[in-house]
This record gives C-alpha cells, sequence and structure tokens, in this order.
DNA sequence: GTGGTCTAGACCACG
DNA sequence: GTGGTCTAGACCACA
C-alpha cells in the first residue's frame, strides 16, 4: 500500500491522504483488521506534520473506515466499513450534482459520463 | 431562476453561488445571453457581500461560463459553455476518483451509482 | 474611413475609439486638415453614447492628433501630429517595458520580438 | 529584488506589482522555484492592503508565472513561465498596435522604435 | 505562521 | 446605474 502525496496541490493533505486509505481498502489492498502505520510512523514516513495524518485518521475513525485503539494502533474496521445510508446518498449526490451539472454545460453526454465512472469503478476492482 | 444559499455551510459562499449558475445554466433556465443580476443586486437580494458575488462572477467568467461587461453588467456566454477538454476530463476524474472509491468500500454497486447518476442528468435535462 | 468598435472587449470604448482614429492617421487615410464627423453624428454612427465619442475626441485633442472648433467642427490637426519628444518617449517605454519583460519570461527571442513589430510597422505604410 | 510602486499613478497598484514580478522574472531576479515574500509581509513592506497584494499575486499564479501553496507560500514556477502561444501572440499584437500607430503619426521611424525595444530588451538580459 | 473567505464601506471609470 | 479598485479588519483552515 503506498501513498502518494501532491504538496503542491490545492487538495489539503488530510484529505489526499484520507482519499487515499479509502482507496486503499476500496482496492483490497486494505483488509478489514489489517493494521495501518502509527500516526507518528507514517508522518515520518511520508515527511508531512504530525496534526495531518492525525485529522485524517481521526475523521476516517469518525466515518466508520477505521479504528483506533491508544493500545493496540490503528486498524482498518475489521467489521467493514458502513453501508450506505440514507445521510451518506445525499451527501454523495450534493457533491455529484455540481460536477454533472459543469458535464451537462459542457455537453458531455450521459453515456460518456457513466463510461468515465465505469472505467473508475473497473480501476477498483483489480489493484492497480 | 432562483438561487439558494447555506450560509451555515462549509462549502464556501462563492462556490455555492459559482455551482447554481452552473446549474441554472445545465437546465437551460438561464440562455446563452441571457442577462444575470448586477453585483450589487444580487449581493443586496441574497444578503451576502457584494465581493463575494464578484469573487463567484469572475471565476464563472474565467471559466466560460459567463461574460462580464463594465457596463451591460453580466450576460451568459452567448457562445455557449466550452466544450470538454483534455483538462476538463482529468480535473472531472480526480473529483469522482474519491466518491465512487468511497462507494465501493459502502458497498454500493456500479449500477447503483450509475442510477443515482442517471436521475441527477434527468433533473437537469427539464426544469426541476 | 471605418470605425469598427468591440462592444464586448474590456478595452473602453473610447480608448478604441481614440486608437482608430490615431491608426486612421498613421494610414493616411485621414489626411491633416481633413474633417471628422460631428460627436452627435459618429455617437448615431456607432450607436454609442454622446459623452463616449466626446471624451475620445476631447483626448485626442488633448494630445494635437486633432482640433475641435465650435463651427467648423472636427478637423485632423492640419499642422501634423506634434513629434515625439522627451515625454512622449518616457510614456512610450514605460508601455512597452512591460510586454518586452513578458516576452522575456515567454522566451521570445528579440527577433521575433522585432519581426512582430516590423509586421505592424508594414500594416500602417498601406492602407489595409 | 526591489519593488517601486507609485499610488498616485493611473495604472492599478496590482498591475504596477505584477509587472515588477514578471520583470524580476525577466532580469532573473526571481529565479524558478523561488520564494516570494507573503502576501501579508509584502503588503506590510510596501504599505498598502494584503487584498492588493493578493489580487497581484492571484493573476501572477493565474497565468502561470507563479504557485501558491497555502502553507509554503508563493513561489516562482519551478517549471518556469508557459512558452508564447496563439493567444499570447494575438494579445501582444492588440496592445502593441495602437503604440506603432502612434508611434507612426508622431514620425518615429522603424530604426528608432526597434532601436528603443533593443535597449529594453538589453536590459533585461542584465541585472539593471 | 501561511493563504482562504467574508464583510463593510469608500472612491473612481465608464456610458 | 454598472463593474473596478482599494482599504480595513475579521475569522477560519491548514500544517
Amino acid at each position: 500500500m503506498y501513498i502518494t502525496l501532491d504538496l503542491e496541490s490545492e487538495e489539503p493533505i488530510y484529505t489526499q491522504l484520507k482519499h487515499q486509505v479509502i482507496a486503499g481498502i476500496a482496492k483490497k489492498e486494505l483488509s478489514p483488521g489489517e493494521a495501518l502505520p502509527s500516526v507518528r510512523s507514517l508522518a515520518a514516513d511520508l515527511g508531512i506534520n504530525l496534526h495531518t495524518v492525525n485529522k485524517a485518521y481521526q475523521q476516517l475513525k469518525q466515518e466508520g473506515f477505521i479504528l483506533i485503539h491508544r493500545q493496540k494502533g490503528v486498524v482498518v474496521n475489521p467489521d467493514g466499513v458502513p453501508k450506505a445510508d440514507e445521510g451518506y446518498w445525499s451527501e454523495l449526490t450534493s457533491k455529484i450534482s455540481p460536477l454533472i451539472a459543469e458535464a451537462v454545460c459542457r455537453d458531455v453526454s450521459e453515456e460518456e459520463f457513466q463510461k468515465l465512472c465505469s472505467q473508475i469503478y473497473a480501476g477498483f476492482q483489480t489493484k492497480e
């Protein structure tokens, strides 16, 4: 499980980190119950601030992706990620809507859009 | 064309405003060449600062959605919105990928995801 | 002598008008002593505000390109345009310098730059 | 890298600031990757508002001269400035044409004009 | 500490 | 009346 960050990106580092962990779980590179690096060691490996890693982990914990034990360290949630609920769907809708709106404006057909989504979905089925 | 803002949201106001204008164009509620409210009047209507409106307008102008004339005010780009180019596709991919990764983690099937996109697409074909 | 304005341009209309008159004189399409349309008729022809034409004319008069008589109307300065003086050179330098600075940054060689200037110069020698 | 502004000038302060930064890059006083002062410190040094500095920086970023990082501050684009493209040339032409038109009116020969450009070009080859 | 966002209020250029 | 510019001062997100 490699993590690559773009320190130049507009996207906050902690967000990138979250996305990479989530992507790792999606690709099954990280299995339920599997241990993740400690805040300290990950921060050192990536050359970033402790606070940044901690913020990412706390949010991942908050959203049910991981568990943080004081002693045992950080592990991928052994019970799996919480299934999609109503809150998730509404949040997803509000995040995708603006993207689709812009796509419509730019004359991107629904087929083209769906094709892109399919390709991305496929990328998570196998290990990239 | 009604605009509704959530002043409490984490999403910056100017971003919400941009999204609403883009959605309006997607839904054909705003036609090419049609005039938009002036910076000042829209700010007054929405109860926000004129600089916030201006920031949204400036970015919409930058991205080719609207034109801003010193005197005539603001109009939807009469030539239509620039078509999807390479930069747009890569940007779109990087925005959608994390959403799909999370969907995969939450056991949302590709069919379910595609269905949501279809619904949203449909919402832009007719006036909501 | 045709005048074409771009009402969508960022450049103020009165500035465009000035430039067109100056270009006309440069191309000898307008000869010293030749009459120009009155403020009123030019504004009507171009479909713009009286004040706009007036502002352009006043500045052209100020800079010695034209004369404005209350009775005889507006004429190209019969004595020709004032020759380049020190003030002109320093003003020209301050206007060109930023353009050349950007050209240098963009790896435009002096030869390429001079070639462009030559082409533009040539365009004023003959009637376009 | 010294910056001098004329607060009385008709030219907006943020434009002057942009030109000075571009000139600094042209003269190699600012190297790719080199850090620029923070918005706040530069504003304090120059005795102007931070928003004015910010506007200049944002536009320089937009045009590819600099990069702005949330934390690391502002740096000259390490990849260098984007090369001249078609849009640049047409923009440059429209900016230079009126200057050459006026030069022609004032009996400035092409040789004199080219000489001035050469001198300015030379000024950017060495540190002034 | 950095830049990002938002507000409030001013004056000017343009037409 | 429009947008453009500038100021002053506030709070927040990020690292």
